[in-house]
DNA sequence: CCTGTTGTAACCATTATAGTTACAGGTGCA
DNA sequence: TGCACCTGTAACTATAATGGTTACAACAGG
């Protein structure tokens, strides 16, 4: 199982979607939310900055989206945390001598390739609106 | 990135596949061309032995695919090894009396959801003679 | 100036992973 | 029968990832 920053991300980016008085949003406030320590959530707001999704002012208490959350896709949010492309891990150096070993890591990479395509078009067709419609439901 | 007991599982198969002596399936040959300790091959082989993949005996050499390859879905060998349906974590305990915190986790399961029937149809396409046709070429 | 906030570095506890040692018990051959 | 070789499995270990935590510098605004 890959780790959770993927599903905290996508909370954050809700809150402050749906929030409309924007000084709630302290990292504080969606520590509580998240049920996380304020540091973790600064750091990931950190990184979403960084991918320009959300802007911030240090000392001052508010955070606002950069992107409409209707042109935000799930895709977009993976990538700016740099979520894995690769999911599945592959054994270091299998013996080249044998001919299974020589091959196998460029054929599981094939494979893997078309699954991340596959999930690839997964995230790519929901936004971040989508995941609020589902809340509001 | 999840960890590499897939990719291990594969390569354990192919060869198993390939190998016309019997014989020489020993869980050190399998471990060489893998490059890792013959437990970890034999800690593997037991779980797909369980799902019935594969037979063994205790103390003689030689290991037998029970299912042909091209029967073989990877799907098959991802489940067989338990491997994870849901890819990406959720956090704990989100607050419920915040109307974002009581609805993520039902709303991530259904992204996840999606995307892992996307890579399940992938898993289902793709068997170990696609594998094999693909190490020899 | 003081309170509350962001941004970060540093550190820690927990867990997963895979590698390793060790050994009991089966198999078949010399 | 004894030996060499194998499987199966338990137990332990080193390493790394993860997420939580403490600490603190710097900033903003009343």
């Amino acid at each position: 199982m890959v780790n959770s920053r993927f599903s905290v991300a996508i909370h954050i980016l809700s809150l402050i979607a749906t929030t409309s008085d924007k000084s709630l949003l302290t990292s504080d406030f969606i520590a509580g939310s998240v049920n996380t320590n304020p540091v973790v959530v600064r750091r990931m707001i950190g990184v979403l900055k960084k991918a320009g999704l959300l802007s911030s002012h240090s000392g001052v208490a508010g955070y606002e989206l950069l992107v409409e959350p209707k042109k935000l896709t799930l895709l977009a949010i993976y990538q700016a945390i740099d979520g894995p492309e690769q999911l599945f891990a592959i054994h270091d150096e299998p013996n080249p001598a044998c001919a299974v070993g020589r091959e196998i890591q460029h054929t599981l990479e094939d494979v893997y390739t078309s699954i991340w395509q596959a999930m690839k078009e997964q995230l790519q067709a929901q936004t971040l609106q989508d995941v609020l419609d589902q809340l509001r439901t």
